[in-house]
DNA sequence: AAATCTCCCAACCGCGATTTA
DNA sequence: CTAAATCGCGGTTGGGAGATT
């Protein structure tokens, strides 16, 4: 039975011949793909669209990098996964050269069993229970939050500071994370008068006068965030972290959800300041590289952003998250 | 040395989203 | 506006290679 998209033709399977992949790339290098569907006639291949879409994606492009993953590379997926769940192609731009199903074998193979290894649950990147662990198997629910310990962002009106004394989500022990910033769990304390949060900017000034360097804490403590996970698009996010968050943090046991602007506050805040800016920019955009496509929509939060921010926290170390952030306000 | 097992990864499949006619 | 075509994604499969028995 052959695709259903090129059901009319013959079309081979299996293991991609050198001659095939010769006639793909000179097509492609030379003529560009256009549509895939027509690819495979036009270059005389007899493979569906399909198959060749995912053959120039996966093997033949000239910017893939292949190779073993370093650990650098493995942390940052480690890090992602932690946020997006098996969103694999989302992972996957943010390592150069690494395809989707690269990463997503990678993470099957390797990373998965590493987790294991170490006592922590690949779904939720929770610590699992001494008593589930026996035999290596890792239970969908329940693992959750047993281990997590409990840190609250307390009410804006009834406290005039937030703790944070715990990272918003568990860092395996092997985490570079946890071994260049140890900041990560100390107490922050963020002054957040309701006119901080009013103006996002005042509040990006507390923190960046508090572990303005801590990736985690701000992940935490962002309006972005607050918007994230109080809005619709939270599903965006790995499910199992995303209980954490609800559990812990904003919802957590004396915790109120905070009030902060909304998406489509903080858009209309901006549109007010700068009318001809459609889109906001992130750090990489602003620094002029390779477009994240972090255009905003009513309805969705491109989750590119935070992750960026996220990552180049834990990377680089020399810039300040809300320059990182960039989110002209 | 042969048979069997295990692991890895390239490729396939189905489905939802988006684009096009 | 709608249906068809196309694209892109994530889950799954199957075969080859190396390890083990």
């Amino acid at each position: 039975m052959g695709h259903k998209c090129c059901s009319k033709q013959k079309v081979k399977r299996g293991l991609w011949s050198p001659e095939e992949d010769e006639k793909l790339l000179n097509y492609i290098t030379t003529h560009g793909h256009g549509s895939w569907s027509t690819v495979p006639k036009l270059a005389g291949l007899q493979r569906c669209g399909k198959s060749c879409r995912l053959r120039w994606i996966n093997y033949l492009r000239p910017d893939l990098r292949r190779g073993t993953f370093s650990a650098e590379e493995e942390q940052i997926i480690i890090d992602i996964h932690r946020i997006l769940g098996n969103r694999w192609a989302q992972i996957a731009k943010h390592l150069p050269g690494r395809t989707d199903n690269e990463v997503k074998n990678f993470w099957n193979s390797c990373i998965k069993k590493k987790l294991i290894s170490q006592g922590l649950d690949p779904k939720t990147h929770n610590m699992i229970p001494s008593h589930e662990r026996a035999g290596n198997k890792v239970t969908r629910s329940g693992a959750t939050h047993s281990h997590q310990q409990t840190f609250s962002i307390t009410n804006v009106n009834s406290k005039p500071a937030m703790e944070i004394k715990q990272p918003i989500l568990p860092l395996p022990s092997t985490s570079p994370l946890n071994n260049a910033q140890p900041s990560l769990l100390q107490t922050v304390s963020v002054p957040t008068s309701t006119s901080g949060y009013e103006n996002p900017k005042a509040l990006m000034s507390s923190l960046q006068g508090h572990n303005s360097h801590d990736p985690i804490s701000l992940f935490c403590a962002s309006p972005i965030e607050n918007t994230l996970i109080s809005s619709s698009s939270s599903s965006s996010l790995n499910p199992y972290a995303l209980s954490t968050f609800e559990g812990n943090c904003l919802w957590g046991s004396n915790a109120m959800p905070l009030e902060v602007p909304s998406l489509g506050e903080l858009q209309s805040q901006e549109q007010e300041m700068n009318p001809s800016n459609t889109r906001m920019k992130t750090f990489n955009e602003a620094k002029g590289v390779e477009d994240m496509d972090v255009s905003f929509d009513s309805s969705s939060f491109d989750l590119d952003s935070v992750v960026s921010t996220f990552l180049s926290g834990s990377i680089r170390h020399d810039l300040t998250y809300v320059e990182d952030f960039a989110w002209n306000f």
